[in-house]
DNA sequence: AAAAAATTAGAACAAATGTACTAATATTTA
DNA sequence: TAAATATTAGTACATTTGTTCTAATTTTTT
């Protein structure tokens, strides 16, 4: 592996376990055994490590739905994206649990985020009508409120693992597990005969923990 | 007001506009226009001014809730106890915009903050259980997506502050009503025809924004 | 093999931070 | 009013931080 990658995983691992705001270059640089002096030679400020562990996360995301724009259309897919975002999220979650922070001081990430959540949103407004489309989801609800579903997702999407960590959840796959089926609970009520057929193939009841 | 006082809502007034990481100290008392040895005689360390801030906001959601108890059991009620919390959580925004940061330098409002937010639930729970009783919500809900949905509407209530910071609303009081009717959304699909009705008149058809 | 370029360690530096301490001033209490 | 207490400003200090610089070493290129 490239040095640079490797500053990238150190400075990721530890983001995830404390946080961005305690680690220092020389923490970082010290969990690889290098001289911090080395570490600025490679990135010379923080704030670039950051940015790259975005672009990376990004770009990881971008491969997840790639391989899953294949798939045919169905709730299962819907309900394998997320997973998928959810288990990107996961793996990058100093990101997500210090979101506003990161925003704030890397403004670069911020305006790139902000085309990020458009382009989601959109994306998931889209397969929503075509799921009603398909008789999976009801077909009389109103505009408004497919509007708000979809924000209310995205809401959860991000902030999920900040409430996991509040309450301390220990095991990361039941963590995992748990909120995904919460998250696409959110799409349970709007679901049509069909569609809630589905859905309890999908989470087959007894696996609510 | 008591200087004790005083530099708590100098402390609130620049955690809100900067978040806690950025400010120290000398930052507070010269906001002040005091010495920061002054301010550290007061309080002696940082986190107890925000150990401080955060039994004030507990303390004013309480008086709320004490408040509300009160009125007549409705969905108008749920409606302006959601709304209650979030101008408090809007006013001690920086809080809630570095939650995850707070709770982890803070260990005793983590601990605190688990129990108020099991509470919560527990009391929405109970409330969502009326609202069924008057035919307001469907009676045939399954159990399970009940707690789902007591769940989500707890993570919105915490986190749509800093989902409207990283999107940037300028528009304070457009904020908060934007940001109440969508996680008051979150209960529309559950309502009775009787509740439905109730709820066009909360929320107007043409109030979207 | 020789020259050029990339990588590394370590020192150095200025700025900032939390906390502690001192001495002066103001306020309260007796 | 006098003593005791509380409050204040200012200084001091050890640590830590991001970043820069230099010189040595390794790797690549010619």
């Amino acid at each position: 592996m490239k040095t640079k990658d490797r500053i990238l995983a150190a400075a990721l691992k530890l983001y995830n376990e404390q946080g961005i705001e305690p680690i220092t270059v020389r923490h970082i640089a010290k969990e690889l055994g290098m001289s911090h002096g080395n570490l600025c030679y490679h990135f010379p400020t923080t704030d670039q490590i950051i940015h790259a562990l975005y672009l990376n996360l990004v770009d990881e995301i971008s491969s997840a739905f790639e391989r899953l724009t294949q798939t045919e259309l169905s709730l299962k897919r819907f309900s394998e994206t997320l997973l998928a975002v959810m288990q990107l999220f996961q793996q990058y979650r100093f990101f997500l649990l210090d979101f506003v922070a990161i925003c704030r001081r890397v403004s670069a990430i911020k305006q790139h985020y902000l085309l990020l959540i458009k382009q989601r949103e959109e994306m998931e407004l889209h397969f929503l009508r075509l799921l009603q489309q398909n008789g999976i989801l009801q077909s009389d609800i109103p505009e408004s409120q497919l509007l708000f579903l979809v924000q209310r997702v995205a809401i959860l999407a991000d902030f999920w693992l900040s409430n996991a960590e509040i309450l301390s959840e220990p095991d990361e796959t039941k963590k995992l597990s748990r909120y995904h089926q919460l998250i696409f609970s959110d799409i349970w009520p709007y679901l049509s005969k069909k569609g809630r057929d589905d859905y309890n193939l999908l989470f087959p009841i007894g696996e609510t923990s």
